[in-house]
DNA sequence: GTCTATATAAAGATAGAC
DNA sequence: GTCTATCTTTATATAGAC
């Protein structure tokens, strides 16, 4: 288990990744983040003296690692088979703030080092869509089902799963959870009938 | 037919309108547009007096208005069949720029007037899922396919195809409308063997 | 480790000449 | 209708006191 350096400083973090990940690198500025961790604006360079950039991939980078770590537990920790898992997936998906992969290719990214950029657009791709490119292999092996692009079907797993964030938000959050679960009985019987 | 009130103006618009899609509402300068419109910022304000704000909500509310249009010209086109429908629909969002839902909902609504970001939500709503929900609504009339929550259907359907906006350019468009088709053939038919 | 004060640069916007 | 010049505000960032 790692320490955190401080506590004031993983209160910016925490922020920090929950504000970029909402609203995107561009929208959120260094006070918005100082205003959340309770701090002066002033303060934040003294944890982070790389300033807003550094910030943005210290703390994706870290969003992303926990988003291997959540999907991998929720698959283990699901019963083994394929809805099940999948459901699981959704659940830890739909806990955590909006993963949006086309601001992130098309906005975020462009904004910052291109080194940078190219690190998180791979970790992005390992932690989260090989996770269930993953899980649909594993179904694939069992034979319950089958397809030539599983990793397309797994794009669209987490797409869609994702969209559920931009939905005007229901009574609770089961509501949401519902919706997701419907979605991967699509996936799997599809809707004709 | 409406006259664009000036060549210049639209160059403006349509320049505004790419960038906006593509990196959202914060990401973009006015000497983004201006430079892309190829004329001087200050200009801008001339054709639209009432700043970025204005300026975004035009050519936001334009670029659903057109969504509409081309959804409905690419269903009534196609054969009358929902793979055919479905796989028009994916053909026409994948012509535009990227439509991205959860930076829309999280970051550029939030940025401008409320009572505007309002009529905007409805307005996506109406232009680009409704549609969709009536192609699945016809087959489900058709007993071709059946399902509680064709909106929902529907959204999934929209951010899968919208999620290949993100995935590193392939050898030509080709190939995302390849992947856009298969992932009809698993909406309809399902994974499962 | 946090603040005040300040520097610097960029963005949105306006005035007015041409 | 477009430009130059300018204004104002905001954002990122730094210096230095406490």
């Amino acid at each position: 288990m790692v320490e955190p350096k401080s506590q004031s400083r993983e209160r910016v973090l925490q922020a920090a990744e929950s504000l970029f990940m909402k609203r995107g690198y561009e929208a959120v500025t260094v006070k918005d983040i100082a205003k959340a961790a309770g701090i002066h604006h002033a303060s934040i360079y003294h944890h982070i003296p790389g300033g807003k950039a550094d910030l943005f991939v210290e703390v994706t980078t870290r969003h992303l690692y926990q988003h291997q770590k959540g999907m991998r537990d929720a698959i283990v920790n699901a019963e083994d088979d394929l809805h099940s898992q999948l459901l699981a997936v959704a659940t830890w998906l739909l806990s955590q703030p909006p993963l949006d992969f086309i601001r992130l290719t098309n906005s975020d990214l462009p904004s910052i080092d291109e080194k940078a950029a190219d690190e998180i657009n791979n970790l992005a791709y390992e932690a989260v869509l090989v996770p269930i490119a993953d899980v649909l292999e594993q179904a694939c092996l069992k034979g319950v089902v089958d397809h030539p692009n599983l990793g397309n079907v797994a794009g669209a797993i987490l797409s869609s799963i994702q969209g559920l964030h931009a939905v005007p938000e229901p009574d609770v959050l089961n509501t949401r959870i519902y919706m997701a679960e419907q979605l991967i009985a699509v996936f799997i019987r599809g809707i004709a009938k």
